[in-house]
DNA sequence: GCAAAGTAGTTACAAATGAAACCAATGTCA
DNA sequence: TGACATTGGTTTCATTTGTAACTACTTTGC
């Protein structure tokens, strides 16, 4: 599409301007996933990546949480503090240090982990399943380097929405 | 990495996830940007969409900024509201439809969008410089399907296979 | 041992957000 | 024409979010 701007500078194309486009698909995918998991399992996205975490690593406290999913901490507190009262987790005291407690899955909560996780790679097909190999490769290289990079430019603290 | 869990079940390797790993990496370049704006320029990033896309097209409808950049109509409300505040955008009536109005960049916006506009480039020559060409065609191609593909289910509300 | 500095996690508060109600103008269709 | 649906855009309201302040505990340096 060409651009119908009437001055005469510097033109930045917002459908070849990769952040822009990275965004908008991200915040896409969000909403799609969102919304599925909200509709189908009554839950939010910021409780289901604490379920994610927990369901491949066992246990973690709610720091490594954080770190592992780039989520703010009062975000995984909160996704904490419902999935608790929803008895999806079990919290366990670490005696070595009475600040932070360890979290892992109750039964409740790896029931939901697992009919919630395959339902996400079936998602997940559904919006990937049709790039091709190496496609999927150069994307996951990409993926990496910006990711990087990106963190490196955002360092000074700020955190993330989703 | 290798997962810990302690059940036996399905297990979603997070790290090898798309859609998440999208997400983040998204969500990293959202901030760095937004800070870059927010610090250097004392605009937020619904505000610099808003202007990115009459600096490209010159003059839109409300709604048709919506529709191209895929913000929440009452987002871009705000924006159009604060950016008029602040004397950089121009508003003319459509005399054939007085629900709408056209607008366009004001002399002060221009100036704003031809300063952040190469500073928005080399950001995004920071992140992606490295890439190469080949990468960065298959990158294209999987955010293009994938955002036809979101997209599609964000808004039917698609239910996922059972 | 102890004050100062740092850390895990929670909470208070203010700003950003989206769903839904709303207003004014336009389109539709009998 | 005139009722009714629809649309562009704004506003209201409840929820979500992040920043900063705070609590409780731990580490560091002396």
């Amino acid at each position: 599409m060409k651009p119908m701007s009437n001055h005469e500078g510097f033109v930045l194309r917002l459908e070849n301007f990769l952040p822009y486009r990275l965004v908008v698909a991200a915040s896409l995918v969000s909403q799609a996933t969102a919304r599925t998991y909200a509709t189908k399992y009554g839950i939010g996205i910021a409780e289901w990546r604490v379920i994610a975490q927990l369901g491949e690593f066992g246990t973690m406290t709610a720091k490594q949480i954080g770190t592992r999913s780039h989520m703010h901490k009062t975000k995984v507190s909160r996704a904490v503090a419902t999935l608790t009262r929803k008895k999806m987790l079990a919290k366990r005291a670490n005696r070595d240090d009475k600040r932070e407690a360890f979290l892992s899955l109750s039964p409740i909560g790896l029931e939901i982990y697992e009919s919630i996780a395959p339902a996400a790679q079936a998602l997940s097909q559904r919006m990937f399943g049709e790039v091709s190999a190496e496609d999927r490769a150069a994307f996951e290289r990409v993926l990496d380097t910006v990711t990087a990079r990106a963190a490196a430019l955002a360092d000074t603290g700020a955190e993330l929405p989703d």
